[in-house]
Parts: structure tokens; C-alpha cells; sequence
DNA sequence: GGGGAATCGATATGCTATAATCGATACAAT
DNA sequence: ATTGTATCGATTATAGCATATCGATTCCCC
């Protein structure tokens, strides 16, 4: 079951599927179903199991999957398993938001350190260092960093980018809302909230008209 | 241009025009064609001129789009020109980090207050207030908000939820790493980090393993 | 041991979103 | 004025994804 080709869309919703299966308490029946899934989930039961048969090696029919070595499964896929090392850029609320937060363990992400180009401190309330960013590219090379975290303003995101890649970067998870411009082999996972606002913006619009009509 | 029905696709492509729109210089010329968009944020023309279709009133070949009206249409599209009162509920960290990003008078998003189930303080650092959690449906009720913010802990976000459903909520965004069960026409907008991390992960992964292919 | 129920896996269908193509339009230059 | 070119807008094709259907498998109960 490895090494498939796997859509984002499948991706995105592993995450939740691993979560669920973690919360059932221990006490619980060791096997569930899809259907069962599906429904704690609010999803169709057939999607859930062709998501499953991309990274497990399959449940039984009338008893459903094993939890545990689906838990296994889907983390090994999205490589929980083994821990990435980070770099954060832009030590504001946000920046400290996000290294305050200590659940990326979970995800096997670690945030070797923090960069800015104004540093207040030179430790966060953590412990973690937090250097000037002109030493960003030299850190990355030399710690093998593979993924960078840009929480600047969004003028300042291009060129903290640049010097990530130049660093040997890999992968950017972007919260600056700003485009990018990349190299075709560096992923860039933008982390927009201005995108999730225009949606909740356009549904609260056509809930609103909606009861004008009704009042009418 | 108004009233079509517009996919969630297209929605979450807009803000990204909008903000390109707005950072052109004053002293640049006044259009803008779909062709030096699409090259700018890095996508194909046609579904820019697409995008753009479904809430302007047309360019003119040779020229382009108005720069000023596009940004109004836009703008007017996503109900950012009449603002929408919100609550958030969780005041930890990331609670307090959202409650102080500014940015959110551009979008039309107002936080009117913030709940917390043990308030240690009854202002954040901006003044706005902090009420205990058991006033928030009334609170909702009498302020006819229509969106809440979710940044409790995952245990406690589906009783929140419900609460702000009570309270007669519309939307909500929700930042808590869980499931919501909510009515059909409650939209729950999820920003998990999870599944963006999965993402990340799985490329990085794939990176891997590629360095090694190629020095074998 | 046999029938029934539940669940999985695979295949097929339909839909939506993206990409490609083509004609129409309007400005500019000669 | 006429030709050329850049750009828009509509139509069509492609592909990816979600949903539905069907047969196969396994367990439980009688």
C-alpha cells in the first residue's frame, strides 16, 4: 500500500481520520468500520475507505480495520514517524504563537529556532534561540533544515523565501499573505486566513439576503 | 456580474487578486490585463479572466481590467465593504494572537469580544473585553453576531459550537483541531494546521527519498 | 453446517474544475 | 483607412475527484 500516488485532496483528510482514531478511548472495541467513520465524520463511507486502501493494507469484511495498526499506517504515511526539522522567520505574535504551541511534536515537526530581523530577545519563552536573520541561509545549510516557517508581513516574505531556498530549503509553510515565487521543486503551503474570510465573508452575505427574502 | 453562483475555488482565489491589486503603485498605469496577473501569481490566464468574470463587468481587449473598479468589485463581492461583528471564544495564545492582528477592519471582521471558560484578565492588551463563557449565547443573542472564532482546546470545541449555534451564529471558523457537528446551514470553516502539515510532510518525504535515488 | 447480515474492494458512472482553443473586439501604427 | 497585435470572452475538451453500484468475503446466529 505504499508508494501511491496520492491526491492532495486524500491527504488533507488523513489528518482527520488520525485524529479520530486517536481519541477513541482504549477501552473501546480494538476494530471500526468505515461506515462507522464515515458517520462520526460527516462523510460518504465509500470515500473513506478508498482513502484507507491508499495507506493500509486493508480491513476485514464484517469487522472493519484494526485501529491501532491503522493509526500506525496513516502516520507512517505522512511521516509523523520521523521528525522534520524547521526554521521560524518572524518572531511576532504570531511567530510566538505558533513556537509556544507544542503539539508539532505530534506531527514529528521541530522548530530548531527562530529568525528575525529586529531579534527583541535572543530566546523565546521555550528556551529556543531566536537569531538575527542574516544568518538564516548559513543555519539552514549547516543543520540539513529542510522546511522553513515565514511569519512576516507580507512585503518581507519574497526575499525571507529567497534566502531560504538559498539555504537548501525544501518545503515553506507560508502565513504571510503573500504570493510566492519558487522554483517548481520547492512546495509552498500557504497558510491564508484572508482566503478561509472570503468564504465565511460570502456565506454570511447569502444567509443574510436569504432571510431579507424570507421577511419579504 | 452579481448573484452567480461562484465555487469555493474561485472564492479562495479572489483574495489572492485582491491583494496583488492592492499593492500596485499609485503612479502605475490604471490597467491591468489577465495575462500580467496570471504571470504574476504564477497561474494560467484563462482561469484568471474566469475568475475575474464572475464578479466584475468585463475588461477591454487591448487594455485590460480598471484596476480601481476591479478592487471595488472585488472587494463588494466578498462583503468587505460592510463590516460583520464577530466572537471569539479560547483567549490563550492563539486566541490572543488573532485578537491582536489589526488586519482584520480590511477584511470587514470585527471581534467584538472574546470568552474564555477561566478568564485570567477581563480586557486583552487592546481592550476589547473578555467575558466568561457561560454569557455567550445571550451575548450572541443580543448582539445578532453572526460569526464566532473557535480557539479552544479540541475536547471543548463541539460544546462551543453548539453554544454559539444556540446563540444564533452563522458561521464559524474554527481553529480547534476537531470535528464539528453542526446543522446544514451552519458553515464551519476548519484552519487546521494539520492537514497543511501533511501536506508539507509528504513532499518532504518524497524529497527524501529522491536525494537517495539519485545517489545510488 | 447453513443462512443472513455487514462490510470490504473494485469497477463504473457522473460531475466539477481546470486547461486549451477559437473567434471577436478594440487600440495602435503606418 | 487598413492592417497588425494584444486582449477578452465563449466554447469545447480533458482530467481529476466524488459518488453509486456490484460482487466477494467473513463472521454471527440459529
Amino acid at each position: 500500500m505504499e508508494d501511491k500516488k496520492v491526491s492532495k485532496s486524500v491527504l488533507k483528510r488523513l489528518p482527520g481520520y488520525l485524529a479520530y482514531l486517536k481519541n477513541i478511548p482504549e477501552n473501546a472495541p480494538p476494530h471500526i468500520s468505515a461506515t462507522a467513520l464515515a458517520n462520526a465524520l460527516g462523510m460518504g463511507e465509500v470515500q473513506v475507505r478508498k482513502d484507507l486502501a491508499m495507506v493500509s493494507d486493508g480491513g476485514r469484511p464484517k469487522i472493519g480495520y484494526l485501529r491501532e495498526s491503522l493509526i500506525d499506517d496513516i502516520e507512517q504515511f505522512l511521516g509523523y514517524d520521523n521528525t522534520t526539522d524547521a526554521v521560524l522567520i518572524g518572531a511576532g505574535k504570531l511567530g510566538q504563537a505558533l513556537m509556544g504551541y507544542g503539539g508539532f511534536d505530534e506531527y514529528g515537526l521541530n522548530i530548531l529556532a527562530a529568525f528575525d530581523a529586529d531579534p527583541k530577545t535572543d530566546k523565546t519563552e521555550e528556551g529556543k534561540p531566536i537569531y538575527n536573520i542574516t544568518k538564516l541561509a548559513h543555519f539552514c545549510r549547516t543543520h540539513k533544515v529542510l522546511m522553513g516557517i515565514i511569519t512576516v508581513p507580507a512585503e518581507a516574505a519574497q526575499e525571507v523565501a529567497d534566502q531560504l531556498i538559498a539555504g537548501g530549503i525544501k518545503a515553506i509553510w507560508n502565513f504571510a499573505p503573500a504570493h510566492l515565487d519558487v522554483p517548481p521543486n520547492i512546495l509552498v503551503q500557504n497558510e491564508n486566513m484572508a482566503t478561509s474570510l472570503a468564504v465565511l465573508s460570502v456565506h454570511l452575505q447569502a444567509q443574510i439576503k436569504e432571510e431579507k427574502e424570507v421577511k419579504k
